[in-house]
DNA sequence: CGCTGGCAGTCAGGCTCGACGAGTGCCAGG
DNA sequence: CCTGGCACTCGTCGAGCCTGACTGCCAGCG
């Protein structure tokens, strides 16, 4: 009821030249699959993906519109269930795709479809709207649920290598300050800082020089040992005052920069009919340790292309029953982003969406820097 | 299996004094109960709480130690189901609280009970390691869902009143700049600004000591509109700049900030076995919509103390099916956090809990702002 | 040798039926 | 006013049954 109602959805797939060559690593010698059951097989997919039931022979021979009989096709099933692609969820029932079918399935799917006019215009203007990085990649994230009905995930570009355009330190109150470390990819980073009984604004304004002048430039990875460094070489009686900044930065900057992650559409999941309840609960745990997301979807995309992580293929058990679709996005260093759904995704048109959104993406932080 | 196993949780119902003054505006001329069907309202209430289960007449002279037989106790119910209070999900099933009943029972349930030593450590303890305000909302809510295995809701102090700390143009890249405006709360807002072509380094700096003198000081909600005026009155040379520096605000600054809403612990709601699959969603869906949720919060924090908004006395049709139990806090102007489950929650637990993270989350913020 | 139709076998899902048990309302008696 | 007893109502659970959708295998055909 959820999924795939708006449009008929036909998924274009072409014949592939060759067996294709595999981008994935080959997990094992992955026999070449005669042409029909490459045709048989496609036909379960797809047909899996848009209706959710096993489907039989008969409905293979319609679908694929083969001209033989289903008898005939039984026996290229017996076959690929031999091989392990696909299997009966029990006896008497037509076949689904395991893991390994999707993935032989996705591997010739190398589909440069772009997206359709409607959809490309709704992400150049919901993009094009931002009014500053942060709002961009909560956009993109809400952009990404939007077109595929999954859970988007989208993290900030690791800001380790960025370089630092300025550094402030706001007086709040007598007592706090607040330390401003601007880089040079439009992120602000800010930490509190707790000042010592007696510094005055006197103080503090040389603080700034010294900030200024030492600390600008740096990459952020190198803030806190450079801190470290001005404690040593300062006056005395400015000591008190950088040991409190430099505190301010212990945890790392970068750190917080990485755990910098957008999620959204998680409703979309709850409707899916795939799922247990304690499955969902699980997915949807692992979705607020934005730590763990973040470390998972950075690993994920190491490759130029768009990756995509069916089922078992996930390390984390939890995500066993789910696929990951994600690619990732070039500024001064790599973001990435993607999408986390269930198994039986329409991966032909989760690829495109991915693709096109980060590119998009690409394209919007690209323009703004130039 | 999941919530009501770690510890026997008693409530510790009080025979309240009197009728108990309703502070929540009375919606009708709430007839006054005689006391032992007080004691029988409470004890479904807890019951139920507690199980999850209908209650019958037999569990109800268990529960509340009553001295007479079942028979009596049917009596009492058949009245309180008369006045609205419980009701049969069917024939021949025990007693279920409606949401009247519920209102009822938590109406005199003013309990000032503390939260027990180690969680009110574990809050003090995760509070005190926050590095900004932001961070500091997240880990209220983080804490917060922790405690009650509900969703949590933390809105940031709307920042219209708040007064500007700092306005800086960070320049990026030759064609764009930043804009940062620093409140006196410690919010930090920012905005990518598009730079006329000729924009110079030595025009920025002009634009700057124009904005540290004419912007600085004023409320954030004043921003735009003081933007404005020092465009008409600036240098023709200076004025593109400016009028980018504007458009760049345009959208309003405050908005952002009551946009500004941290939720956690959603998993949680999905163990709920209370929900039907498409409810769930609904509700998910809408704690997605950030901008509805803001006003949702503020709008129930009204008042000073807690407020508890039960099942259709939430306005939004989705949320007939859960509570809201909700507070503010105060710091430049208030903000206000909260938790959301189903109505059948443990609401003295969570309203200690509630209450307790507040208070905690005020002195922190006042213990930076002295 | 590959394809085909036919046939028997398997099994999940849905349906009905009946027994069971929890809980109620009512009533007559203390 | 309380109480025990009794008749009644329903939801739940399991057994038994049928149906329909597949499959695997086999013998025959081109």
């Amino acid at each position: 009821m959820t999924a795939s109602e708006d449009q008929p959805l036909q998924l274009t797939v072409r014949v592939p030249s060759g067996p294709g060559e595999a981008d994935v690593v080959a997990e094992e010698p992955t026999a070449p699959l005669d042409d029909r059951k490459l045709v048989v097989l496609r036909a379960i997919v797809t047909e899996y993906i848009a209706h959710g039931e096993p489907v039989g022979s008969k409905r293979v021979v319609e679908a694929a519109g083969l001209d033989v009989s289903p008898a005939t096709v039984r026996n290229e099933m017996g076959a690929l269930e031999e091989l392990g692609l696909i299997e009966q969820p029990h006896t008497s029932a037509g076949r689904v795709p395991t893991d390994r079918g999707y993935r032989r399935f996705v591997d010739d799917l190398r589909t440069g479809a772009p997206l359709d006019d409607p959809r490309r215009e709704l992400v150049e203007e919901l993009l094009g709207s931002a009014h500053d990085v942060e709002d961009l990649l909560a956009k993109t994230s809400s952009v990404l649920s939007q077109l595929t009905r999954l859970v988007s995930l989208v993290i900030a570009p690791a800001i380790d290598a960025a370089r630092l355009k300025l550094v402030e330190l706001v007086s709040l109150t007598p007592g706090s300050a607040l330390l401003l470390l601007v880089a040079d990819t439009g992120r602000v980073d800010k930490r509190l800082v707790e000042l010592p009984a007696a510094t005055t604004e006197a103080d503090l304004d040389r603080v700034r020089v010294v900030l200024g002048e030492h600390v600008r430039g740096h990459r952020l990875g190198e803030v806190h040992t450079v801190l470290g460094e001005l404690v040593e070489g300062a006056p005395a009686d400015l000591r008190e005052v950088l040991v409190a900044v430099r505190d301010a930065t212990a945890g790392g900057l970068a750190d917080d920069g990485l755990h910098h992650v957008f999620v959204g559409g998680q409703a979309a999941l709850v409707g899916e009919e795939t799922f247990e309840r304690d499955q969902l609960s699980r997915v949807l745990q692992l979705l607020e340790e934005r730590a763990t997301l973040a470390r998972l979807l950075a690993d994920a995309t190491a490759d130029d292309d768009a990756v995509v992580r069916i089922g078992n293929e996930n390390q984390v058990e939890d995500l066993h029953a789910t696929s990951l679709v994600a690619q990732r996005y070039q500024l001064v260093t790599a973001g990435s982003l993607g999408v986390l759904g269930p198994t039986r995704m329409d991966y032909a048109r989760v690829l495109t969406a991915v693709r096109a959104v980060a590119d998009q993406l690409q394209e919007t932080l690209t323009d703004l820097s130039s």
